[in-house]
DNA sequence: CTCTGTGAACCACTTCACAGCA
DNA sequence: TGCTGTGAAGTGGTTCACAGAG
């Protein structure tokens, strides 16, 4: 089994390194704090409360300092936090301070449509390639002209590229060999679009996004949540 | 073999009607539930106990008893669950034993791709049109033809065609006055995949699929789950 | 004075463990 | 016997409330 590790940092420095557990809960927030501040940079906004911060997008004051004291202290006592400070940290804090490589494993219609998301490159989400098997798919470019190549070609991409993030969107039966594959290539990060949840091994990171579930979730809703008139 | 349970109502209100609380994270798992439950019945089982499937699919016994317990006495003491009796009561708890009629507004690259989404059709979810307002898609379909009517015709087709939910995949500018829209037409359950949760009243389910923040979690563990060898 | 950072209280979800039925 | 259904215990995340920095 793997034995992790906890290594001591030198005295007590600053985490950077994973040691405290954070929640992913915390992490999905950091990602939302990062674009309310983003908002509040472009409109000049200098520093923010976090009381500030929670009235204006609904969130909750104490939360989101309790979310960052998990990095640091950024804030500032009867001032609040500065917003370009505040935007830099997070951004470092989410590992957005360099440009994040991304695959997409599946040229079908979801595959070309993520590939083709403009959130990316703002974001700095770099979709180097999609990978696919047709025969008359590779060669081809999607619209934003991100290359189709051959599956085949994953390790060597992986390698060449330093690939940082497989996105999974292939028919449902072939998940999991997809998975285990990127896997086998050394990618660690992992975004699956199939239904289920294929299995990795502890290293790496999956993330589901089943949309079965969400479409059942809401028609749970419509069945159960309901008074009709 | 038929096990006709459930009852007649005894005095006071039982659920169904949304009375107790149940959590999401609840209504996600009774999704997957469904899902190990046909493939057990697609393999014959007829019958299954909580461990069985939680040994099988990776989930825990107890917590697939209590989430069943919300709904009724599914089971039999002794033997487990009839396969084909749950698949019935979970098709029935989250709403599935009727079409789901869907609406996709903006016939972007990831509305066309989601409204051919092959998933849908075997799980009774009927795409019934896109919306756009782009003249030249308007009049053309998807490519497993899905037809793409002009935005404005959302509240008659909401009314005529009796929509349970409808898709938000338009511009991030765009999304919180088409949520508004889809809400005044009628529509109580919401999917958004734009990023940022726009505002809906009480009344009505917004799930939102944010793509960014998902990217960034998975950054984020990159820059922090990890010690590099 | 204002607002952060944080222990403590609270709440929600999960897991355990067992009584009791088939 | 083997299993469900469920109170009780455990775990983790959220919210409160306040000491103390600026």
């Amino acid at each position: 089994m793997d034995c992790v590790l906890i290594v001591p940092v030198t005295e007590h420095e600053r985490d950077r390194t994973g040691s405290d557990h954070v929640s992913e809960l915390t992490t999905a927030r950091l990602s939302v704090y990062l674009r309310c501040i983003e908002s509040l940079d472009a409109s000049g906004v200098n520093t923010i409360s976090s009381q500030g911060l929670a009235s204006q997008f609904q969130l909750n004051a104490a939360q989101i300092r309790k979310d960052l004291a998990h990095f640091g202290e950024f804030g500032i006592r009867g001032v609040g936090y500065y917003v370009k400070d505040l935007k830099r940290h997070l951004k470092e804090i989410l590992g957005l301070d360099r440009s994040i490589k991304v695959v997409i494993i599946g040229a079908g219609n979801l595959g070309l449509a993520l590939a083709d998301y403009a959130g990316f490159r703002q974001d700095g989400f770099d979709v180097v390639a999609l990978l696919d098997t047709a025969r008359e798919k590779v060669g081809q470019y999607s619209r934003s002209g991100v290359p189709i190549r051959h599956a085949r070609d994953l390790d060597r991409l992986v390698e060449r590229e330093k690939i940082d993030i497989a996105v999974v969107s292939v028919p449902t039966e072939a998940a999991q060999e997809t998975v285990d594959g990127v896997v086998a290539a050394g990618v660690r990060a992992i975004l699956n679009f199939s239904p289920g949840s294929p299995r990795v091994p502890a290293h790496v990171k999956l993330k589901n996004m089943d949309l079965t579930i969400t479409f059942e979730s809401l028609s749970f809703f419509l069945a159960n949540g309901h008074v009709d008139p």
